[in-house]
DNA sequence: GTATGTACTTACGAATAGTAAGCAAGGCCA
DNA sequence: TGGCCTTGCTTACTATTCGTAAGTACATAC
């Protein structure tokens, strides 16, 4: 066995997550962070407009909104239609692709809320603990 | 409907990720940020030091790591052991709960290599339409 | 004609993350 | 005896990111 003979391009296609710079690592970044995780299950249920997530998705700003909102309509999880009226009107809903990785999230998240008492008695008992 | 009547405890217990306040915003964080993903991964593969991990999760500095480690002990995912040695020898493994998070984590993180393809030209269709 | 609503963008201060150096304490080598 | 090595952190400083608040354009309502 010989230090990867395999072209950077295949090493990337394959996608090494634990990799410094796999891409992957990007795209996880944009679905796991604070907001992402939001949006993505907010838009599972259906389609939304900007200020509809802004209200759902409590406690997130205008910019990271947005900002999130770009990053996955970049990595074609999430479809933006904006329709050429005023006051604006725009409607985000999520891809085919967008749908898988919503479930995944919304499975994580339902697991979080399941197991939540636990993991507040485990920090109380550490607390309690010192 | 008058502003909820429940008490905030109840309120807490359910779980209700979409609210300002709820803890289990504090816990999505530390599983889903950008070190935990990777660490709840390696760590699903069995006991590691800290500098196996290190070495393991490529490109995160000693400090991001030691705080991550701590925040998924203090949420009981993570059980620490020291040996009192010099130089010191300390392991790290995932709890019963931990093991569950990791599962999750893992399905998400396997389902982005596979679909990092798909991604990709999503990307680059982005770039060539503009 | 003032206020409201929508979907952003921008400027700026605050929080967070990355970089690099330091530390403890015993073992090894000379 | 004195350096230097090791591991698992912690600390100081800097860079990046984030949250807050304000601005924008235009139409409709009051």
């Amino acid at each position: 066995m010989e230090k990867s003979p395999e072209p950077f391009s295949t090493r990337v296609r394959r996608g090494a997550l634990l990799e410094r710079n796999c891409p992957s690592r990007e795209v996880l970044k944009h679905i796991s962070s604070q907001w992402g995780v939001l949006i993505l299950i907010v838009l599972e249920g259906g389609t939304h407009r900007f200020s509809e997530l802004r209200r759902k998705v409590d406690g997130v700003s205008e910019r990271m909104l947005a900002q999130t909102l770009q990053w996955l309509e970049g990595d074609g999880l999430v479809e933006r239609i904006a329709y050429p009226v005023v006051p604006p009107h725009v409607e985000y809903s999520l891809t085919p692709i967008g749908r898988e990785a919503a479930g995944h999230i919304r499975a994580l998240a339902d697991w979080i809320e399941v197991r939540l008492p636990d993991i507040c008695d485990a920090q109380a008992a550490r607390a309690a603990a010192e």
